[in-house]
DNA sequence: GACTTAATTGAGGAGTTGAA
DNA sequence: TTCAACTCCTCAATTAAGTC
């Protein structure tokens, strides 16, 4: 049951996973073994097949281990499998977080202390969704993943990921690191221009694979 | 040491996909 | 359409761990 409950967790932190992605992180011996391993969880578990068998938990699943993370069929699955790759690239993070959004508001600045009763100051918000965030020897790495999204998307987002950069080191009280992983050459290499001012790093999933 | 149970492996075959 | 490669499944055998 340790175990059962362990691997829907993981399932749960990730989303939804792959056979093949469940196979190269829970290191159970040979993908046969896996495979019979995970069928053997399929009470808990939604089952879609695309170009490979793909799980996530059903309501079951999501009982046993308490849960609230309801994760619906949707066109976002083959991006939440693309974060996957990055999450075995860095080797299964402890505190690797889906969707985190850094939030800062600031408080406005008076020049002199009058207050008009009633009159609402305006607070200058600003926020940003890592599509995964984990931190590891002093760094807070920032994962996005760029799968089928336009190229202004991205570029607004890196103007986003600038303005917030010091908030970023402050809230976290850690280096940021910002990862750009996407799906071509074409793409790294714009997006690694896109870059240059943040410490960044950006790689294709065919390196990383 | 004998027995039981769970985990793992090996063999073989079915289904799917993409290239020729 | 054919064929190779890949994924997945089932079944039987083997291995490891726990209990008596």
């Amino acid at each position: 049951m340790n175990r059962t409950e362990m691997i829907l967790t993981l399932i749960d932190r990730l989303g939804v996973v792959s056979v093949r992605q469940l196979h190269d992180i829970l290191k159970l011996g040979t993908y046969r073994n896996t495979c019979r391993v995970i069928n053997q969880l399929s009470t808990y578990l939604n089952v879609v097949r695309s170009k490979e068998k793909i799980v996530y938990l059903n309501k079951e699943g999501r009982e046993l281990i308490a849960s609230n993370n309801e994760v619906k069929k949707s066109i976002l699955f083959d991006h939440m499998l693309l974060a996957n790759e990055a999450y075995i690239y860095f080797n299964c993070p402890i505190d690797w977080k889906r969707e985190q959004i850094t939030e800062v508001i600031k408080e406005p600045e008076y020049s002199f202390r009058i207050q008009v009763k009633g009159l609402k100051q305006a607070v200058e918000s600003k926020k940003i969704i890592s599509d995964s965030i984990f931190t590891r020897n002093g760094y807070v790495h920032l994962i996005e993943i760029d799968n089928t999204r336009q190229m202004s998307d991205n570029l607004k987002k890196i103007k986003n990921y600038e303005s917030m950069w010091d908030d970023i080191k402050q809230k976290y009280k850690l280096q940021p690191i910002l990862y750009f992983f996407t799906v071509s050459e074409n793409r790294k290499r714009k997006l690694a221009r896109a870059c240059k001012s943040l410490r960044a790093e950006v790689l294709s999933f065919s390196e990383i694979k």
